[in-house]
DNA sequence: TAAATAGAATGGTCAAACCATTATAAGATA
DNA sequence: TATCTTATAATGGTTTGACCATTCTATTTA
């Protein structure tokens, strides 16, 4: 019937007026707060209790720590840091599989596509034309280009999200492909004519995309991911270490 | 040339320390650490430090600190908690737009709707018919009923990330609702035709899934998306508190 | 047998001191 | 005078030791 009276650890409360100071906007991305020892006297705590509350409001993304003469805790603007770190470590605590990645990919990058069809400027179509160009050249170049060309391949993807100018598109991509990274970086092979395939790929979807053909650039993208997957798939099963 | 050679800060040692423990699965979760008297011993820090550590971990969800004997902090299983909050955060700073939010949803529940057409069970296809008669029920009782119209909607589409068994589609879902709600609850109306309106989006995605067409449920799904916001939109504005 | 109570382990808070880092001002040098 | 060097002081980082608050457990009591 009730709720809890009130917030009995002192370092909750000290969080709460302060994140309350900054979302309030009494507090600007900037701005200095008091000194530890100043603060400690105005709220009336001991400094090891604030210490403890500016670390969390420091992890939350909300303030920076400077250290020496004129430091303290500075109002930062808000960012995507924290929701990528703590989706980045829900991924690698879950284990989550790259078939699942891959479908939920699926999904934002083919409506990435769709958005960028709609919204590219001449200058970002130019600049995705040079990345296709870099991509058929190391996809010529042989398996020792494969790191180069999953590099090209992740920043074709990345720049279709950034055309969308939607800030939620481009962190999940950035996430996405950062996990991705992480399961590849070391051992992965691929032969040329995978790279041909996945190049002639990205070089449809962003004609379609220039184009402006939006549902078209989405069923491309879609397929893209898919087939992307497949082929990793049937890798990583040939070189599957027993040790891991 | 060289990259920094150690961190300074004791305390992110600690965090780092521990963090990698827990990811490894060296700790799992309901593991309990030792008390933080024997861990700062352990680890040849201050309690002071150990416990700007602690707090970290808590802040990303790793650990749950627990009061009183046999206290101390004990190890989490991976939450959706720190992402929902950072992301909340986004929202209140408003970098990011219902319309944002809107489009990625669009990509997400798209493919989510296109995989349940080929994965649902029969027992999930009798819950989600459920689903849609009681949707059907709330838009005809009215705008009183809006919250509750407004939550069936969200079950439906909760249920239908859960039926893709894609863990990442479903905390995805869970957070975009959940910051979704935290804008409307408080004062948002609908009225019944619009009500209506949704509770037939839903009814027709419904049964594109039951059919399996998934390529329909997908088109279904994102168009329900954007007629969804654009209403909102325009309730949004409607109500516009000048005080804001 | 069950309720009340005492004890001990553990997290929460406080206080005072000292170390490490850094901007600024004072001084030295060309 | 202009520039480099050095000293100073402000500020965050860390340590120590004490005491308070909470909670589980075992003991006592009705």
């Amino acid at each position: 019937m009730f709720r809890a009276a009130k917030q009995n650890k002192i370092f909750q409360d000290v969080v709460e007026q302060i994140q309350e100071a900054i979302l309030s906007r009494k507090l600007k991305p900037g701005d200095v707060l008091p000194s530890e020892r100043e603060l400690k006297d105005m709220l009336q705590v001991s400094r090891g209790t604030l210490r403890e509350a500016l670390r969390v409001l420091e992890q939350k993304g909300l303030i920076h720590i400077k250290l020496g003469v004129g430091g303290g805790a500075v109002v930062q603007d808000a960012s995507f840091g924290p929701v990528r770190e703590s989706l980045a470590l829900l991924i690698r605590h879950q284990k989550v599989s790259l078939t699942h990645l891959a479908e939920f990919r699926a999904g934002v990058e083919g409506e990435a596509a769709a958005h960028a069809a709609k919204r590219i400027t001449p200058s970002e179509a130019s600049q995705l034309q040079g990345l296709i160009t870099q991509a058929e050249a190391r996809a010529q170049q042989g398996r020792d280009q494969t790191q180069a060309f999953l590099k090209v391949d992740k920043d074709v993807h990345l720049s279709l999200a950034a055309i969308t100018r939607n800030p939620i598109s481009v962190f999940v991509h950035q996430s996405i492909h950062d996990n991705i990274d992480r399961y590849y970086e070391r051992f992965l092979v691929m032969d040329v004519e995978a790279m041909q395939e996945n190049a002639q790929d990205l070089k449809d979807i962003v004609n379609a995309v220039l184009d402006g053909d939006a549902e078209k650039a989405r069923e491309l993208a879609i397929k893209h991911v898919y087939r992307f997957n497949t082929y990793m798939q049937s890798v990583l099963e040939k070189n599957t270490d027993p040790r891991d």
